[in-house]
DNA sequence: TTTTAAATTTAGGCAAATCTAAAAATTAAA
DNA sequence: TTTAATTTTTAGATTTGCCTAAATTTAAAA
């Protein structure tokens, strides 16, 4: 049985090495959890005893095949209960996240399964994460994020990963449609938000509403 | 903050103090959470710090008006999340008993609120067991679970409190309507089934369908 | 009413998950 | 390459929730 805190450690760990890739530092997981140096090292150990991650000491950690299965199950609950809640309970983007924190530790394939029935297979939750399906695989798709873009580069609008009512209404008031050419002027450090200019017109969208709009790149 | 293991035992004395009244045993807590006298008398000590019972050594348990409060949120959300399983997400009866335990926790009254919209404002689980409102009040009703009549009394079907299709087509084969008649002849300790006669032909049913079945007593 | 049985509490310990402070290892700087 | 700074680990405590075994209290029986 994988406890509550040791799935909170996975998941950070999955985390912290989609952008280091490979493994992870004592103090990056720490700084992730909010919690102590020494008591990530503790925790490692144990997770080390169940095979769950790969460990040298003083090197850092990194994820087991299992670890990462598990990681990733945990990752899809969460998503998939954001979805439940934004589609089916009307809350709001930004009141989701804390509750799905909750119940993504709930333990219950049975229930995992019919959600995503439910729900009809959702690909990306409402931030515009990818949730993976049954089997840990990640949506595949040949567009990228708006957000991922790098600064200077320009893309064509593919489609979108949301179709909420007042997201869609909010890109028609930017000019924003299916092969609208969007260029990337600035990306800004603080909040992640974009500067870009739409057909020669420049606009400043947050990194929510870029996450959300798919890009083919030029 | 309430803890998990707090939030059960406040449940626990909830369930107990409903059969024998006022207050409850240590001996009666540790058997119906399965662990030791020992430890529930730890946990007493605990909870009775924290306002949420009222204890007198070697005299027993009782619910404080907070903790009685608390207890019934806890039924409270997981009957509705019951229903939820089995209206939406189409589990059977008898899956969802495990799953609501684990989702009966969750703590956000916003979730708990837009559960109980979503879901229409039920007023029974699955199991025919009435679900308090967001004030804690439990359904009132004139009318009694077939389950609850005495051996050899006599009551008129007024109701069902659930409209699972496969419950409905089972009454009827029994040839139970509204206003049908029933007398209880027997009560099978062992599962709780109860032996009847509907217009003077006998059957038997379990306690799982008698809990659902609505009765003006004579 | 004394003795016995049952229920309850106390004492002392254990595992999980965390912490602080000190020691050890690694990396960066002089 | 030696020293200094940083990172990581170890040692020793703490809290929560549970346990066993022993002591205490209450209830029942003789």
């Amino acid at each position: 049985m994988i406890t509550l805190a040791e799935e909170n450690y996975l998941k950070a760990i999955l985390k912290l090495s989609k952008n280091s890739k490979n493994s992870v530092s004592t103090n990056a997981i720490a700084d992730e959890l909010e919690t102590k140096a020494s008591s990530v090292t503790d925790m490692i150990k144990k997770l080390t005893d169940k095979h769950l991650v790969d460990y040298v000491p003083y090197r850092g950690v990194s994820l087991s095949k299992f670890g990462l299965s598990k990681a990733i199950e945990i990752v899809r609950k969460h998503r998939l209960w954001e979805v439940f809640l934004v589609t089916k309970l009307q809350f709001k983007w930004d009141e989701v996240h804390c509750v799905a924190e909750q119940l993504e530790h709930i333990k219950s394939q049975k229930l995992v399964d019919a959600l995503d029935v439910y729900l009809g297979y959702p690909k990306h939750d409402p931030h515009g994460e990818p949730i993976p399906n049954k089997d840990g695989k990640f949506p595949k798709s040949f567009s990228k994020r708006l957000s991922e873009l790098e600064k200077g580069s320009i893309g064509q609008v593919v489609g979108v990963s949301q179709d909420n009512q007042s997201f869609l209404q909010y890109l028609n008031s930017l000019n924003i449609t299916l092969g609208t050419s969007i260029r990337v002027i600035q990306k800004i450090d603080f909040d992640k938000s974009l500067e870009i200019t739409i057909n020669n017109k420049s606009a400043h969208i947050s990194n929510d509403v870029a996450r959300n709009i798919l890009i083919k790149q030029k």
